[in-house]
DNA sequence: CATGAATGAGTGTTCATTCAT
DNA sequence: GATGAATGAACACTCATTCAT
């Protein structure tokens, strides 16, 4: 008879792994202390170390959420039948969560992941995750374009993604360092990566790089 | 009379700064001490802080340093009469760093202060700068290719140097969450993204987007 | 659900301001550390910096206490129906308590607070107050001699009191540099302030200044 | 052939030690770092601790030569044949510094050293001298007035010399708290400690305790 | 179960003093 | 004699974490 259901207990969790993304994105892994965090949940500091046996487990739990949304977001973009719409359904779902507020918000947290991942093991796990199954996940799409001869075959499809993710991750950083640079370029450029693979759109391939 | 040249003093500054660089690779900026620090440079407290105010002041002089580094590798290629072999000697100088342990060190370091730009104004004015002085230069590069009708003149000069940024940027990261990753790709890559553009090489242009 | 009432809180916090008036008495507010404070205390650093933000504010919590006691013992004084009473119930009160060993444990504290109040503007405040509230008080109770007609009129009340506060904090520091000196001659030397003041005592008169 | 002779030496040492009273007077003597003093004298570490061993010796330095020139200041007036006169001629002398901005800031100090003395030794032993051998001064010019008859015989001269320390030190201390207020009332009680004492003088004995 | 007072090791920094030049 | 760079113990204070209530 658990007075707390799994249900609770996991609406508790995800509330002070909010709060503590606020406190995150607002001061640094680093600056923000548990008190904060505490504050920022409206719990006790007894009720947070229940639900989390310390502030390191925290970060790792935020880059574990960071990992498994982004999964999310390519999974439902995988399910569209013709691969290289998928693609292009990816590069715009991901490029514009950096319109909203909350989107980047939770990309200033992903950055400080980024530079924890360099010196904590379990956060870089959650970060390699993140890199090689979205690769996975686009090479395979590249690779199916490739097969239904919607794109030219000449490219290695596992690079290609790598560096569609670089170019994002590239594109994260400049829009955090200066959230006035417009959006719109940075999608034509993962949209021209794409555009100058298509077969039969030789017209536009000389914007191809971009 | 003073014991100390101006040599000399710009010397122990340097020092500071490696044995900092050396603890912040390792440790990151929050989790390396001054006593760290201290350490590594063989110095006394009283005397590292004669050089430096705050730990703060040594973060903000590494990132000027790596910018300022930056800013000679660019120069040096700048210098090239060829705009094009200029900007594949960038590539290559930068993509090169990625190779030689000291280059990976310093990147790590410089991974941190992506995400102390986000805190820190000092750091995010230094981090700006790391990104629009370079942007400049390569989109100056790639406007003189245009208009010495060496390159295609469709594409936006500003919008490519972004992008090739960007794409290192993102190279940087994965190298170094997965130092196992080959180079070669990543200066493919970027050789590519002006391989495209370069007049006469239509054959080569289906690789164009990398 | 505070376990700790308003009551423990203060009684808390009285405890660490004893002990730190007992660490200040012995070693001066300089020399006394806050790790001295703490053992003192029996409390952890923690602890003590949950009742009191920094040394300084335990500094200056401990003028205000001072100060407050010192309107207590005047307070009870001006209950008195004969004003002459009462000023002599005064100045014994304040001259008996350079008699007891935690009476001087804390004027020396408060000669402490004398000079630090030459450059902290919060202990100045602290320290003016307990000039000019005591003088205000005395002063008022000398005029009411005087319109009693206990008292010669042509004193400016304002005056006397003034010096009456100045003649005892000039016992206070001789008192401290030499506990041996006996303190009769103090309480003589106020009295005879009050008595030359007497109207029908033209014998002491002559002795009336001390 | 030193090539410092024992008068520039004196100087040295003298310069130092006003640059410390500055130093001291604005910030107390825990406040003011060597650095300061140092700075302030416009010397090196190393000249001003050849002249002094410690800062604990230029304190112990400041607090030896307060005490000799109040010495001299006494020493003056008591040259005086009219020991009633001589006694007048002091309390103009001492109230009278404290008209100058270079008597308050002496002061200042004077009253750190107040509060050092409890926790000194050495300053204990000056402070004390500064109140013991003015007191047998002042308190033998009294005698020599009652021996004169110019004085009433009935008061101690020990006692009142003792007193009229003390009001001074307590003027000193009002003052400096606030420079506002006025001197001349200061002036006017320690005149009237006197007047009261002075054969013949009954019409001002009124007014005596100020 | 929840609380929040208490812990105490550890932090960045200062500063009186020394001594090689 | 003079210098000022170097020293390093000590300082005030913080904060992730625990556990009695």
């Amino acid at each position: 008879m658990p007075r707390m259901t799994a249900v609770r207990r996991a609406e508790r969790r995800a509330e002070i792994l909010e709060a503590a993304e606020s406190c995150f994105a607002r001061l640094g892994f680093h600056r923000a202390t548990m008190r904060d965090v505490i504050a920022e949940a409206g719990l006790s500091a007894g009720c947070v170390y229940k639900h989390f046996q310390s502030k390191h487990e925290i970060i790792a739990a935020i880059a574990a959420d960071r990992h498994a949304s982004e999964m999310n977001l390519l999974s439902e973009a995988e399910a569209a039948r013709d691969p290289v719409a998928a693609l292009r359904l990816i590069s715009r779902h991901f490029i514009e969560q950096l319109a909203t507020r909350a989107g980047m918000k939770s990309r200033a947290v992903g950055v400080q992941t980024w530079a924890e991942a360099l010196h904590d093991e379990e956060v870089l796990r959650h970060v390699r995750k993140g890199v090689e199954q979205p690769l996975a996940k686009i090479a395979a799409l590249m690779a199916r374009a490739q097969k239904e001869e919607r794109v030219v075959t000449s490219v290695d499809p596992d690079a290609l993604a790598r560096a569609s993710i670089a170019l994002f991750h590239g594109f994260v950083l400049q829009k955090l360092w200066d959230p006035t640079v417009p959006l719109e370029p940075y999608l034509a450029a993962l949209d021209a990566l794409l555009a100058g693979l298509v077969v039969g759109k030789q017209k536009r391939r000389t914007n191809a790089a971009r």
